[in-house]
DNA sequence: AACTATACGGAACGGCGTTCCGTTTGTCAC
DNA sequence: GTGACAAACGGAACGCCGTTCCGTATAGTT
């Protein structure tokens, strides 16, 4: 190895704008932990002693910057649902990958609502989210569909949407209430064994 | 008829007092339905033909603003839960009321996202708006749980949570997603008739 | 050592929420 | 009608933010 290791054409990049990138990094990783990923951006380049342009100048959009700090725990998010859906049967493999996508959420103040905003800043992330989950999710529900333990008219897209929404909550959510309200969900999505779900009663005036 | 026919001590409100009160509450309405609830106040203020001081006189709070264009309509969704709660068996007249406050939330852009957002200028918010309706909630959820068609550990509070998450999406939704992931969460709260929930595997490792 | 593409930093711009105060105006006493 | 005063007004001003832009500094090369 002497000049260029992946590529052809271009020059290597330089030292210190790779030095500065792992900063900008690691700045936003803390800042993101700490306020949110709206953090202003001032902050972030403070924290990584560098000026603002060289945060735009590596992640052009916000969303780049965020997709970035999260990509690693997304990919793990997205493997366990694979992983689960091999070891469990389908109702269970969903029940504990919903535990897995809410401690995720949760501890990403701000990811959700950002996921959910509609503002232009975010715009790429709803769908780099989805399209890395839901395809996994979609076995789960095909699967349990398959063999009649879960209903089959839920797209794990919607699927993945709501559920995020009810794990991002406030502060410590010391009652563990989301997570319940997760589960009651679920529990919506079961089929009884005898292959009907639950309606005690079908009012219809 | 004379000074004052409401209270004794104070100054009866200048007329132009009143008019511009008014005519910045109809500008807020437009402007919320328009842009949401996060319109900016110059805008309001333009529509309304008043200075931005002007509409903090009156409303020192985002939040007050808000609640004042919004009180009526959840007055009555507040009063639709009461008037659902007599007419029908606890299930169907949650899901009715689900509906409700599905087509409220879905009509106040932004509104749900104030209210879980955490943001100080919407601190009021979600401790009024569930002051409001979770009560007549709770009322369904005992019901349903004496009668034995309702499990009887989640609260209203939580319910009406979740519901306003779920129902808080984007623009036109032409297949009603979002209703029918509410609809998935009720059938969760459904105890079949034998008095116990589905749940047809229990893996455990 | 000189040169140049690359990258840097932070000033500058526009938009926002909110505050503040000099000015206007409704109301009442006369 | 006229004057005076409190009430209310409007919008400039301030601080915070995201984002852009460009004169300056420098790593890498020759």
């Amino acid at each position: 190895m002497s000049t260029n290791d992946t590529a052809g054409p271009p020059r290597p990049k330089r030292a210190d704008a790779v030095r500065n990138t792992e900063a900008v990094l690691a700045a936003a990783k803390a800042a993101f932990a700490e306020l949110g990923v709206d953090a202003p951006m001032r902050d972030i380049a403070a924290r990584a002693g560098v000026g603002v342009g060289t945060i735009y100048r590596n992640y052009p959009q916000r969303s780049d910057l965020i997709i970035a700090v999260f990509r690693r725990e997304l990919d793990a998010t997205a493997a366990e649902a694979d992983r689960l859906a091999s070891e469990y049967p389908a109702p269970e493999a969903l029940r504990r990958w919903a535990d897995a996508l809410g401690r995720f959420v949760a501890t990403k103040r701000g990811f959700a609502s950002a996921l959910h905003s509609g503002d232009p800043a975010y715009r790429p992330l709803p769908g780099l989210f989805l399209s890395m989950l839901a395809p996994r999710v979609q076995a789960i529900l095909d699967a349990g569909a398959a063999e009649g333990s879960l209903r089959d008219d839920i797209r794990a897209e919607d699927l993945i949407h709501a559920l995020s929404r009810l794990a991002d909550d406030q502060p410590a959510d010391p009652d563990r209430r989301t997570g319940r309200m997760s589960a009651v969900l679920l529990d919506g999505l079961l089929r009884s064994p005898q292959g009907e779900r639950p309606r005690p009663d079908a009012s219809n005036p």
